[in-house]
DNA sequence: AAAGGCGTTTATAACGTTGTACTTCTATCG
DNA sequence: CGATAGAAGTACAACGTTATAAACGCCTTT
């Protein structure tokens, strides 16, 4: 009954679609973004043709391929992601979980991996955690945004040991870091053990007798997270040298930021036992650590050799500059989307979890003794 | 004619989808994703109604929303973003295009945004263009990975001022940074010019001088460059201040790393032109101008104050700890991605496009001789 | 008691792509 | 020269979601 025209009321006249496309009348093409049609349309073939010419198929003329092609070019023609994802299954896409990029470590691994996919023409969405509990909970287990991908890399900081279970998603995943291991997933890891006795061993090399140790984890339990593994390594490499360990020695500190290493070094400066060298866990706490040293008037490297963990950028330029343990990180990223590009194509035969753990090598710097350019003092695999 | 069973030649049967789904016969799950079909079902619905109850719309009995919620928690349903993406032209992802990650800057940046995108339940793509100028284009003109993407967060480093015209690609896009001013697009970046004027202010404030500046860009023509806007704004403390600018103490550095920081320290103090203070056109060279410093026996701040520009977390924790100019990150980066959601959602009626600077303020540490804690010198606007 | 009105719910058609099955064309061979 | 194999191309149906329009209740109104 309604009269053509404006309804009476709330009816609302069918409402234009968002992206209307007008007939192709004139040469001018529309602002929307074309589709498989469009192109179809101009090449004068079916769109299947058209995605054959995409996606490489065989059996396409080579006279009708670059018809398609220069047909394409001038649409401006861009496949659609979201269909393809719908229809294929696949985005395209992987997550990336980490506490924060601010951390420097984190940045780091992050960039190498976002490298590493590019390689495989995969996209990294990330997603930082902050330090949350509830938040890894959320990303391992896909309650998170994640959905959009084709698998996941996380990195847990706040996870341990116990959480082993949550790993076990069905979402084709890859663990990084050193917190949780035997997990039901792959992961990539570093030699821990090895490395850290590595780094200790460089320290007896020049000559260090008592070595102080920054980042040990709060509570006493020897479990297997990377600061228990690295006390390890510490420990093995002190007995080895028949030198023992002096427990006072051993600082806590937690979480591995600078503020916790230059706290625990002025309270091991304060606490007046007398050492010569210092193995901080990671990078970040012996960047601290230099800062309390410094601030305390000890001269690094000659009354107190300092050897972090990591190889961050950051550690050829500190001054001075800090010698490091390199655990590959290039490789490890490499590798995890590796292993997870494998899970993702991976039918059903699920594979039993696999862990790997690329070479190491020791960074001598100034801070160990080291004047020249840098060089790698030992590599090492066999944890 | 072939007979039922395996076809004589290569005449491939029908093959089965890749995830079949049985029919659910018993109560237990099936391992392939449950869509909303599946949810229908069970919860004795259609799939809209589900569709309803998942995005909130009103017009839903009580009842029939909590059949249907328990539904989706018993079959662990999670939407598809695919074909929620390309029914609704959206996919909840933006970009973010950064040279790299290992920079401590576009990490911090990325950080922030991605915090901020967060809030709008929007994920991150990050891509690296690695400083080169090829993909910094591929990844504005679209041409690269970030077509799944609803929006773009740019911020070029080789791209400069001449380059204006490839950002208007039609997709919606936020300009970050301070290589480009006044092009087609929503921008926000900061206060260049008043920023380092007040940075340059508060060393003359400290009894300062003879302030040398690191960094200027190694062409000599004034551009819009962040480089040349700090510049200006150092010339404008100076002056205002009655101070001559002595060309010598103003010194090219680029790109803006630590070693070129570094580098150009050692030829400022090589020059042998007297200097009690240093601005430096960021942290990053600030730091490597340190490091150059403490070589050369110079004590900061008592031999030369030194200030930077971004206030990275770094700042806080170097030795000693870096005085610097605040020019609110996380503002800036929450503005971006609310100016990119406008921009995503607006329909056709192209607003012009709008430029935004957050305020900045001084942060005083110990290189500029603040002993205490953190504390803003001074806030501004005002560019 | 029939007619409307509003709150709910549903059937169905897109969105743009790729896989399957089929048709048409071309060249080669007996 | 007709048969035929393979290359080249096409029609159509998915993929899982949301928008539209229409249908179904149930209650109020006349």
């Amino acid at each position: 009954m309604a009269i053509r025209g404006t309804g009476v009321k709330g009816i609302a006249s069918p409402r234009m679609q968002r992206r209307q496309k007008p007939a192709p009348s004139n040469g001018a093409e529309t602002d929307v973004s074309p589709t498989m049609h469009d192109v179809a349309r101009v090449a004068g073939v079916s769109i299947k043709t058209v995605s054959n010419v995409i996606n490489d198929f065989p059996h396409v003329r080579p006279s009708t391929r670059t018809r398609v092609l220069s047909a394409i070019k001038e649409l401006g023609y861009r496949p659609n992601l979201s269909a393809r994802g719908l229809r294929s299954g696949r985005t395209g896409v992987i997550g990336l979980a980490v506490p924060e990029l601010r951390q420097n470590y984190f940045a780091e691994l992050a960039d190498a991996i976002i490298r590493a996919a590019e390689k495989h023409d995969l996209g990294v969405l990330v997603e930082q955690t902050s330090g949350d509990r509830d938040r890894e909970i959320a990303a391992v287990t896909g309650s998170g945004r994640l959905r959009l991908t084709d698998g996941l890399l996380f990195s847990p900081e706040r996870l341990g040991q116990d959480d082993r279970h949550l790993l076990d998603n069905g979402f084709p995943s890859v663990l990084l870091g050193e917190r949780i291991f035997g997990g039901p997933i792959d992961h990539v890891t570093m030699h821990n053990v090895s490395s850290a006795q590595a780094a200790v061993e460089h320290l007896l090399r020049i000559g260090r007798r008592r070595i102080a140790l920054i980042g040990a984890h709060p509570d006493q339990r020897e479990e297997l997270r990377s600061a228990d593994l690295r006390v390890r390594g510490y420990k093995a490499a002190l007995h080895e040298a028949g030198i023992p360990v002096v427990p006072e020695l051993i600082r806590v500190a937690a979480p591995w930021h600078r503020e916790n290493g230059a706290e625990a070094m002025r309270a091991l400066i304060a606490a007046g036992i007398p050492f010569d060298a210092l193995f901080a866990l990671n990078d970040t706490l012996a960047l601290g650590a230099l800062r309390a040293l410094g601030d305390a008037g000890r001269r690094v490297p000659d009354d107190v050799a300092v050897i972090g963990f990591d190889n961050i950028d950051e550690a050829r330029f500190s001054l001075p500059s800090l010698s490091s343990v390199d655990p590959g990180r290039d490789v490890i990223a490499a590798t995890a989307v590796e292993l997870l590009i494998e899970r993702i194509n991976e039918k059903e035969g699920q594979r039993p979890p696999r862990t790997i753990k690329p070479e190491f090598r020791i960074v001598a710097r100034e801070s160990t003794g080291h004047t020249g350019t840098d060089e790698p003092t030992a590599g090492g695999a066999a944890s």
